[in-house]
DNA sequence: ATAGGGTTAG
């Protein structure tokens, strides 16, 4: 580059095309060796582009500021907003506060960017700090900041702190409507996020691409199949589709209310090049759904399609399998990623050892555990401990069991299912024992609940809920429903309760299992083909499994029960798990 | 004068 080519006028096309480290170091020296540096006025943008750009190097924006003899404030903000989308966000905070000491100040960009990093580094009590300065320094009619404002909140988890922000806007564009409809996705009000999806649309708002993932993925959280449908829809309508990240969000959310064909439909489709996240959405669908070869074979298909595998892939697959009872193959495709460059972490080998459990082979698990190169978590003995219980290992049980103690597991399931290996057995006062632990320990258990959506509306229930306005019927719906299946054969399974109470009350708890309630409740609200569609927060219960079998053959209807883990689809007195869950 | 905010799988 040659100095009497660049004028002071010529700087700034040079800087638009500036793609590379290389560029910005030559700009710089220019600027240097003119005797320009202080006083250009694109210094500022030069140091912009090294402090944020992909090309740029925050060190040596980091450089470039400290020759300044005078910084100005976009000075300041150009090396904060680098730190805050830099790795370490929390440093922009830091940096924020030297801001406010010098004698520039700060701007309503820099309370921008301080947020921004807040967001990031998940740093609520400055975030509330900004909060007020920005106040103060009279930037409460910023919409745009306002926005960064409530998205700092809804990320770092203060949900009532974002709507109120959100509510007291004087103005807002759609991307504050997509911050605080995204904000209740995220943080688990995925109701919330729908109604305000829909009051948003009453209000005459056009929702964008944006718009419809938050929506989406409240609808995938919620299995709502309805609202999604219209969703998807809206996208169809709207030519949203055109966009991967949107399609992604679509397979998402159809495969999580447990329509993996319907998913599989929108991925043939798809009129925009797959990515690793829709590959892996999709193969996770199959999972969910226990289908284990379609998950291979889409396995295989990525790297046709030339998009290579990652962790998560495999993980993916791996689950497929286990859920399919797959297990030869998820053995020799857990064997085959050791030397695949894929760097397994304790959620593969979690899986593998599930996957040994499951089909019984507890010792060959627990030599999986042993051999790992990492700290086995409590999740790997939480599966070998409900191994044990399924296969009756008393001994393995209580070693998992004990290895969940020392690793000062606190969870209800893991002294449940020790509880119930003990149960199974009789052993009434091991049991009575656990149940002291728990006392000692103050262990509650994670309260079960189920979602259905009938007519466009989540209905929740609890164990033993009584507070639904249909609950009379619910409760005749269940009395019949237990009538019914007696006279089918069936006897309760009353070994998996907890407590050692009477047959009959265990009989009671056990009826009134939250699945259950949302079960009858589908059966006196559907009138049409549809399935009955559920959500639970837990692993179904094995009593709840056996009864909605029953009940998809005398009822004949179809019923969706989606879980922790996977989808169950009872059909005609089976379940697409085939009881291997 | 202008800059800034909202984004899918695990």
């Amino acid at each position: 580059m040659h100095d009497a080519m660049v004028s002071q006028s010529q700087l700034d096309p040079l800087l638009q095309k500036c793609t590379s480290l290389i560029c910005i170091k030559q700009l710089q020296a220019h600027l240097i060796t003119t005797g320009k540096f202080q006083f250009h006025p694109s210094r500022t943008k030069l140091l912009e582009l090294c402090a944020i750009s992909p090309v740029g190097d925050l060190s040596l924006a980091a450089q470039i500021f400290r020759r300044i003899q005078t910084p100005s404030t976009n000075d300041w903000n150009a090396v904060l907003r680098g730190l805050a989308q830099s790795p370490e966000p929390a440093q922009a905070l830091s940096w924020y506060r030297l801001i406010s000491r010098s004698p520039q100040k700060v701007d309503a960009l820099s309370c921008s960017f301080a947020l921004k990093g807040c967001a990031r580094a998940l740093a609520f009590s400055v975030a509330t700090q900004i909060h007020s300065q920005l106040l103060r320094l009279g930037f409460e009619a910023d919409f745009l900041l306002l926005t960064t404002l409530l998205d700092v909140y809804a990320k770092t988890g203060d949900l009532e702190a974002a709507q109120k922000v959100f509510d007291k806007m004087p103005t807002r564009d759609i991307a504050s409507w997509n911050a605080m409809i995204s904000g209740l996705a995220q943080g688990s009000r995925p109701n919330e996020a729908i109604a305000l999806f829909n009051r948003m649309e009453e209000e005459g708002w056009r929702p964008n691409e944006v718009t419809v993932l938050g929506a989406l993925s409240a609808c995938s959280q919620l299995g709502a199949l309805k609202q999604g449908q219209i969703i998807h829809g809206y996208v169809v309508d709207e030519k949203l589709d055109t966009k991967v990240i949107v399609c992604n969000a679509v397979i998402d959310m159809y495969a999580k209310c447990g329509f993996v064909d319907k998913a599989y439909s929108v991925f043939l489709s798809m009129s925009c090049r797959k990515s690793l996240i829709t590959w892996n959405s999709m193969i996770m669908g199959f999972a969910m759904n226990g289908d284990g070869c379609k998950a291979l074979e889409l396995l295989d298909q990525m790297v046709v399609d030339g998009v290579n595998p990652d962790g998560v892939s495999y993980l993916a697959a791996l689950c497929a399998c286990n859920h399919g009872g797959l297990v030869e193959e998820g053995v020799r495709l857990f064997d085959m990623m050791k030397g695949c460059g894929v760097e397994l972490n304790v959620k593969h080998y979690g899986s593998v050892v599930d996957l040994l459990g499951r089909a019984g082979r507890i010792k060959e698990a627990c030599d999986i555990i042993n051999s790992m190169p990492m700290l086995p978590d409590v999740v790997l003995w939480q599966s070998l401990l409900g191994a044990s219980k399924t296969h009756g290992d008393v001994k393995m049980a209580e070693m998992a069991s004990r290895k969940l103690v020392e690793m000062g597991s606190n969870s209800c399931g893991d002294f449940v299912l020790l509880s119930n290996v003990y149960a199974a057995q009789r052993r009434w006062h091991d049991v009575g024992r656990v149940r002291e632990a728990m006392k000692i320990r103050d262990v509650r258990k994670l309260p079960g609940f189920s979602y259905t959506e009938i007519d466009y509306r989540i209905h929740k229930f609890v164990n033993g809920d009584q507070s639904h306005p249909s609950s009379k019927e619910i409760y005749a719906k269940l009395d019949e429903i237990k009538f019914r299946i007696k006279a089918y054969g069936y006897a309760a399974e009353t070994n998996l309760v907890l407590h050692d109470i009477g047959e009959e009350d265990k009989e009671n708890v056990l009826n009134y299992h939250s699945e259950k309630l949302a079960v009858a409740y589908g059966l006196i609200s559907t009138s049409d083909e549809t399935p009955i569609q559920v959500i639970k927060n837990l692993r179904i219960c094995v009593d709840c499994h056996a009864v909605i079998k029953i009940i998809s053959k005398i009822y004949n209807t179809e019923i969706i029960v989606r879980d922790r883990a996977r989808f169950h689809r009872f059909k005609e007195g089976v379940c697409s798990c085939r009881d291997y869950w």
